[in-house]
DNA sequence: AATGAATGAGCCTTCATTCAT
DNA sequence: GATGAATGAAGGCTCATTCAT
């Protein structure tokens, strides 16, 4: 709803309908519009976070495997909640800033955990020695705009796991000693 | 203005009165507010696109060079125009489906120079042989997830510049033969 | 309301007051300003068809009865709704053109119900053979115009029912055989 | 202009370029829309009376001549001004009441000469003693209430002259002796 | 006298939120 | 807890009118 449409776009008449439920209903739930799109918007960087973190921990060691499988689960994120991805990619500078404590959390983890994985590959001698706040963006960037293109325009038409192995490798070869 | 506040925060009013025009003045040049945006965002895309064709022309043949003026050149882009960028690389689902044909025009040209570039330094046995449709992910989507994090978060404090080589390099790297 | 002020003239703000309402209510039940008007023009119009169909069919055989009861029963509508009436017959072109089926069917009833009528007198010889697409304009005509006048001007200082039986007589003759 | 769409939708603008004139030009000569607005009916209402005045004199002495001639006179003028007759002919309560000065003494001359005509005639034992102020609702109603329906539906479809005869006649029918 | 861009008050309409049932 | 009709503040837009050229 807030994926398709927008923040702004989306009538609290609409998502209401959407989950089966009176207006009423929503508002013993949420205290109020921004309330609810900052809960599915933790909600959906939560999740994010999981698969992101599962993807770091269980590609086991060695650097190729992981920032492959780094990029893969981003696309592999999208392709499986295209409207959450949306949403939550679509950066509502508002949302982001407001966003709770959760999300501040989620995202410090995240870094943190990158953070620590790269010193470890470094100096193993598997990946280049990177200033750790550009590895996210180097080795999503290129899967994320591209999902970016595709849930604007292809969603439908072509499979985003297509573009999956080229990304892939292109985050590796960005990054490898 | 709508850089600043989004599309729906930006009120006709106030707009007017920064360009230090009465409101039906506004409406003189623009029909209406989806109007007066789409203009704003064909303005902005067209800009960018200027700045990313002299960077593909200027930069001379080899790969490396080129690719990583690319790269650098999203980044000095948004840098120079950070209010622009943030409205038009917001991606507003909305305007860029309605937008009209002189930005499908621009993104046209664009992939079509990608296209043509790829396949010259391919032939040359520069850069690998990738599908054209992921070049421009590649090469500026790191640069493009740096500068969006940069614009949300840290666009007074930190100067982009900082980032500029290892994206660059990270660009390069990631499509070298 | 409309009746009183001519559709432009008329403020929802004001309309929704009059209905002890607020505006957003209005909003609930008509979907915006010329489809409540629309409504409201139905409504009158309905309402004068089933007036001038009892006063056609009640008032049994013979011209001259029926004749003067439909022009008495025109200008008693009028007295009875004078703000409809205003409204209704002020035919505003615009609402005429765009209203609903409703109002073609009545119309169209009301045509056809002279028809079959004035045929059967036409044979029984007590009218003349008056083209049917003139009938309702001569039998109706002077009523009508009489009340135009009365409603823009006269409304409370004269009553309209002098004028009854002068207009009733007067359409009586036109078409008595 | 304000025939075809009535007063309220008729714009400034759209006025100024069918007269071939700069808005600013039509404001020189017109103190404002409404004042405009009244000299237009004005201009057809003087217009109006002078065809009606002539009919009146012209057709000479005898009742059913002038009587026809004042029917058959109005559904002409209609024909051959049809804008301005839907607009003068529309009533618009507003413009009614605000019209000048000349408006007032129009409608008073046309009282009057009808007045002073039926008292002649009546005396001369031709048309029957009607009260003046019926007169004119009796003689032209039929016509205007049929121009009415003209002009809204059937326009450049039907000749209106058709309807002429019958009109007329039923007019001479509803007054004569 | 003519022009037409600029002005801004005012109106229709939307939609998040409330609250009586 | 659920419902959804009612509320009304707020915003986009129109258009008669003005005024500098």
């Amino acid at each position: 709803m807030f994926a398709g449409f927008g923040y702004d776009a989306a009538r609290m008449e609409h998502i209401a309908s959407l989950a089966n439920a009176s207006i009423g209903s929503v508002y013993h739930h949420f205290a109020g519009k921004e309330r609810l799109a900052a809960a599915l918007y933790v909600e959906g960087l939560l999740d994010y976070r999981r698969s992101f973190m599962r993807a770091l921990r269980e590609s086991g060691p060695g650097g190729a495997v992981t920032v492959k499988a780094l990029a893969a689960n981003h696309l592999a994120w999208v392709a499986d909640n295209p409207e959450l991805a949306a949403f939550v990619l679509s950066s509502e500078a508002g949302l982001r800033r407001s966003a709770a404590p959760e999300v501040r959390l989620a995202r410090r983890r995240i870094s943190e955990a990158i953070g620590s994985w790269i010193g470890q590959e470094a100096a193993r001698g598997t990946v280049r020695d990177i200033p750790p706040e550009l590895f996210y963006a180097i080795v999503i960037g290129p899967a994320q705009e591209f999902a970016r293109q595709w849930l604007t325009t292809a969603r439908e038409s072509k499979p985003i796991e297509d573009a999956e192995e080229p990304l892939a490798e292109a985050a590796w070869r960005a990054v490898r000693a």
